[in-house]
DNA sequence: TGGGTGACACAAA
DNA sequence: CTTTGTGCCACCC
């Protein structure tokens, strides 16, 4: 799959105040605010920052968020069914599980146990 | 400027 | 049930 784009650079845009300059800053704070042991979907997040129509930026998002600035807990972050679709980017296919599994989040053939009780609905973006 | 990209979501077959 | 296809939008070169 993965062939052209490897590097991705992003603008970081550093702002002194935790004013969002792009979009994928404003995922990137919604994801932080994701609670330890709770997770949230793509959707939920594309939502919450103001384009529900296109869940695929969140995705995007956390592909830049990588080489974010600040850590970003992508691995709360999943489908809508609850599937870990984004392991297979994390630095190990199974890193995304454990780290998931470490916070008290049980996974089961790739897919959250309980999904629906440890969603986090994250606050809408005012 | 324009085009391509995608860690999704949803509908249809 | 699984598979296939389309839409969607912000960001990057």
């Amino acid at each position: 799959m993965s062939m052209a784009m490897q590097k991705s650079s992003r603008t970081p845009t550093k702002n002194s105040k935790e004013e969002p300059a792009s979009f994928f800053e404003t995922v990137y704070a919604i994801v932080r605010k994701i609670p330890r042991g709770r997770i949230t979907t793509y959707g939920a997040i594309a939502e919450a920052a103001g384009t529900r129509l296109s869940a695929r930026m969140v995705g995007w998002a956390m592909n830049a968020a990588g080489h974010a600035p600040v850590r970003v807990p992508a691995h709360r972050v999943v489908n809508r069914n609850g599937m870990l679709t984004g392991r297979q980017h994390f630095a190990t296919p199974t890193l995304m599980q454990e780290l998931l599994e470490q916070e008290g989040v049980k996974v089961e053939n790739d897919q959250v146990v309980e999904f629906e009780k440890l969603f986090w609905a994250p606050p809408v973006k005012s």
